[in-house]
DNA sequence: CATAGCATACAGACCTGTCTGTTTATGACT
DNA sequence: AGTCATAAACAGACAGGTCTGTATGCTATG
């Protein structure tokens, strides 16, 4: 058996994506992961922290996987195909339900809270690796800019899939960017 | 004193944006709105349809204020250009919480829910309309391909927005459609 | 024996939707 | 103009359910 905290940190990433944060109720998560209840508020003192947590562990995975997925690339120009494709394989996943930090976003949205900041936060660090990316490329001013845009296309890319049901949106969104990047300077 | 359904819309489209659908119950909206709960069910058979009421008022207000907007202009460049500079207006307004159909996507996206069938509606609507914009200059085939494009650029830019809170994303959006559509053939 | 986890009940708040009875507005007829 | 019937909106209580978080004992395993 594994560890109940990662237990819990499973069951609540795959109930809060298919049903929303507020519409699961802890009740849910543990009669699913098979947890008392005092179990998990020994480990997560309060919901939110379990989201927050969650999230955490969520924005881990979610970096790793994507960057060793890039990694696997040596050019330029497939390392930025393959950020796409992954989305691809993402959205095609028969668990797909959108990404967890805009949805987290769209039901707690005042500026102060923590789990808003927290998937604004995960966006950024997104933004700051595509970044990093760009620079074998391009000037760091130019890489900022890029990075922006091509965030925009991603975002956009998960929502044409999960609002409109348009699963090949990250391949329409690679086509975009392969038009925004200039390809002609790769080594 | 205003029609007492259309207060109630109006209050319910200010409350649900401000604090999202599940978190912001009925009292709440009638206590804003200064009507008795009764007066509330007696247009509004449940919360549901309430939901579903003021997305249809919503989509049909955004369809209207977009399209004067753009009708203003004349030629396809400077009307592809108020589809992005409307965005960005919206943007910035201090009561800009994001999209009211992606958000609802997010609570609700049960494939069978009434409100995120509305809600990818909306979407499909919006990618239609620019569809139609667009075969003043392309074939039918590509236009439809360039809407889903474009609209994946505005839903991109509204998540830059919300959740990054990046409020030029919509000007990020326009520079990529730029690069995207091919003007040399505009009349 | 001790620690971790179990089951279950409970408090208190909140939510949706219903019920009742009162007040106000409307509008037609004399 | 004045009167009265009808409809609409009002206030507020209430039922039944659900939610979070706490408390209490019991069990099993090392």
């Amino acid at each position: 058996m594994k560890n109940k905290r990662d237990l819990l940190l499973q069951t609540a990433t795959q109930l809060f994506s298919q049903g929303g944060y507020n519409a699961v109720g802890i009740d849910r998560i543990i009669a699913e992961a098979g947890v008392a209840k005092m179990t998990m508020y020994k480990h997560f003192p309060s919901k939110n922290a379990l989201i927050l947590e969650m999230l955490n562990a969520r924005d881990e995975s979610f970096m790793q996987s994507l960057t060793q997925y890039i990694d696997q690339q040596s050019s330029f120009f497939e390392k930025m195909k393959a950020l796409f494709s992954w989305h691809h394989e993402w959205f095609n996943d028969k668990d797909f339900h959108g990404c967890l930090f805009i949805n987290a976003s769209a039901e707690f949205h005042q500026p102060d809270n923590d789990i808003y900041k927290r998937s604004s936060q995960h966006k950024q660090r997104l933004i700051h690796y595509i970044e990093n990316l760009l620079t074998e490329i391009y000037a760091h001013q130019q890489a900022k800019k890029l990075a922006i845009q091509i965030e925009i296309l991603l975002d956009g890319a998960i929502i044409a899939a999960h609002v409109i049901g348009h699963l090949n949106s990250a391949m329409e969104a690679w086509d975009i960017a392969q038009c925004l990047i200039d390809f002609k300077q790769e080594n």
